[in-house]
DNA sequence: ATTCCTGCAAATGCTTTGCATCACT
DNA sequence: AGTGATGCAAAGCATTTGCAGGAAT
């Protein structure tokens, strides 16, 4: 059974054929306000559309990221997360890490201000280093509360 | 082989034994001022230590990295490269990394305010989430002027 | 028919882990 | 002795690629 294939409209002239698994790739981003990674995407999908391969989640995340629809975000724990272009201003955050036990927070705090900040200081390297930026990870490293509560870490070097 | 070990004095109250590997690692990015991944240490030092492995070398960037002593960087390219922190306190800077070529270069720009923002950001996320914020990671990610006169996609690294 | 897309399986590359050995306290 | 550190080999992960079957034009 075809489907409505809403979702590709801005793709139609960038490549050839728009599909059943495309669409839903692009459908979800569109959906979603989270970061998700190829995993997250393929598991979630994998429930609508069973015979869909973890490849062709990979193979379409990057059409769309070279299409420009989709932003391929690093988040410096080994595993790519995605989301939709237009969402990028709209849900934008940073991250929290604790450096104990791994924990990964969101924040949204500043968004206004960090984005001025981004935005100018991608228009200067740009012309400075002759870069095309691309994207940029933010994140502050620390201990959590419940790690600090615990007291058997020895305390850092000077 | 008894060894000087005097680049590990910091580290004397963090880990239990300070070892000729662990101070090879250590020394090697004090004096170099490039951001080095795991095998480039591994490759450097296997010269002067033949028997050195590179789960050795893993363990202890991980270790160094652990103690606020070492910075890892995600360069975006599938790996990581360390820097020594002091390079970091005696200039406060952030990186620019080409996701074509792994070049990481250094910036200046926007120090003021950008950090009158991380200290603000800082505080609000101490208080508001309880962490205690020991350091943060602040990258532009994008492609180099020559990565980008070079057509082709994703180029080789040079 | 031809071109494009797909999924499976295998391969790749970086990083981590299991384990027996060796070194330091 | 006992704990910690090391190297090798193997495992683990996310991601990419080879390939043959299948669908759309």
């Amino acid at each position: 059974m075809p489907r409505q294939f809403r979702h590709g409209q801005a793709l139609r002239g960038f490549c050839p054929r728009w599909t059943t698994p495309r669409d839903a790739v692009m459908a979800l981003l569109k959906r979603t306000t989270d970061h998700v990674s190829a995993k997250d995407v393929y598991l979630e999908l994998q429930r609508e559309f069973p015979g869909l391969g973890l490849t062709t989640v990979y193979r379409t995340l990057d059409l769309l990221n070279r299409a420009g629809v989709v932003a391929k975000i690093n988040a410096g724990d080994g595993q790519y997360r995605y989301e939709h272009s237009a969402a990028g201003e709209k849900g934008h955050h940073h991250h929290l890490i604790c450096t104990s036990c791994g924990k990964i927070l969101d924040y949204r705090d500043f968004e206004a201000e960090e984005l001025e900040l981004i935005r100018k200081t991608e228009a200067v390297l740009a012309k400075k280093f002759g870069f095309e930026i691309g994207g940029h990870n933010i994140e502050f490293l620390g201990k959590c509360e419940i790690c600090r509560s615990r007291k058997t870490d020895a305390g850092t070097p000077a």
